[in-house]
DNA sequence: GCAACTATGGAACGCCATTCCATAATTATG
DNA sequence: CATAATTATGGAATGGCGTTCCATAGTTGC
């Protein structure tokens, strides 16, 4: 029978000062997301950042989900609570859906990550800050309480579209040492050159897609939902 | 100086009779995507699975991201050239988009992978054919040229959002044993307990998200972005 | 003063994508 | 027909990851 060799512990470093705490841990993690992108956060990495071990780290934190679904619920409360976004003194529900929905987008083109830690905790803590703000515009809109979800569910998963698809984007982009644009540019000239017969329309966009503002789209498409929300019901 | 260890081949296993593809290899990781989620596609399964090593998969697929868009791209191109998607002899752009969109939503449903391979490979051949379906019946709805784009986009990333958000849930609950309407159940239950004040809206949808159904919510949004592209613009 | 508990940090484990390489099968070449 | 070159295979090795384990250092209550 083989005898396992035990855990040594030699002499260790001296131990930290100060103590961990979550926000600490969570702080950091941030720091590394934005910097690194998604594969920039390890427990290697943040044990470094922090000086410690990753055992350390696991006496606050559960496991890596935990920890990005704490990460992205501090940037969304933080979005969500903006004096901005909070404090809309006699604003139209629509202007305020509009300021709500382009706080997101510009939360998550700042923090890339976000868009898909988003996807990654359905129905928590994140997830349940956004509903409620767009919803309670929706309430004000005068929409019937039997279309509050659904017309609530559009929104939000238009914005959760968008935002995901930025996210992916700026990875993309980020894996092939490309900028924004020149991510834009190599798609909309690798559109250009499609088959005319089989994507026309594909074809007509490619042009578009270099010189836009995806900012304006995205506020585009909110305001086209709103329109909706707006219109009467097709008989 | 120290010497490697060189490689050595004491025999092996006799060379498979039948050579490998990167058919083969797609559709043995859809297989294995379908039956174990995410998580069920590695290299060592989908290894065994075709009675191979790793090595020689790499000979025809060049890496995991390659292997995950392959697979995304023969379910989106299968699921767009359906007939019943395909042939639309007379129906209105409204209904044919209503289509597209339901495909979509049951081929994510069906495989709820591919709900986030589609945000792993932005601009490529996947998100092309749905961009060319949707925008075909753009055209047809008279939509000026200059909204082309922004349509397109706006039901793109609804439907895409959906999928994804879909596509979480589903692994969401997959990771806790529970099945969907437990899920469902289970979110409901934690937002109805939640505080009136800070959550008034939230707390008022809780019951309806307990009966409701995905598929016709997700309709009634596709719906709502349909009034809108046909509602005249605000001022 | 000592036991119980809270934290810490580093080593170890198992899994993963990927690379390396000996070699078998196939094709091209003289 | 022999043999060189190329194509294709599969298993071993590599390095990185999340996570767990555990000796131990502080801290608290008795």
């Amino acid at each position: 029978m083989v005898q396992k060799a035990p855990h040594k512990r030699t002499s260790g470093s001296p131990r930290r000062e100060e103590s961990l705490s979550r926000e600490q841990i969570i702080e950091a993690s941030i720091e590394l997301l934005d910097s690194g992108g998604e594969g920039g956060l390890t427990f290697r990495t943040l044990s470094e950042r922090l000086a410690t071990g990753p055992g350390a780290i696991y006496w606050h934190i559960s496991n890596k989900s935990d920890l990005l679904s704490a990460a992205c619920d501090t940037i969304i409360a933080r979005t969500m609570n903006a004096p901005l976004v909070s404090a809309t003194p006699k604003a139209t529900p629509q202007a305020t859906i509009r300021l709500l929905a382009l706080a997101m987008f510009d939360a998550i083109d700042a923090h890339p990550w976000v868009g898909s830690a988003l996807t990654g905790a359905p129905g928590q803590s994140p997830m349940v800050r956004i509903v409620e703000r767009i919803g309670q515009q929706i309430r004000a809109l005068g929409v019937p309480k039997k279309e509050h979800w659904v017309t609530a569910s559009a929104l939000l998963n238009y914005i959760l579209g968008v935002g995901g698809r930025n996210a992916a984007n700026g990875q993309f982009a980020r894996m092939q040492g490309l900028d924004r644009s020149d991510f834009l540019e190599a798609v909309s000239t690798a559109w250009s050159q499609l088959d005319p017969e089989e994507y026309p329309f594909v074809r007509s966009v490619a042009g578009h897609l270099r010189s836009h503002d995806d900012r304006e789209d995205f506020l585009a498409g909110i305001d086209l939902i709103l329109r909706g929300i707006g219109s009467p019901h097709r008989i």
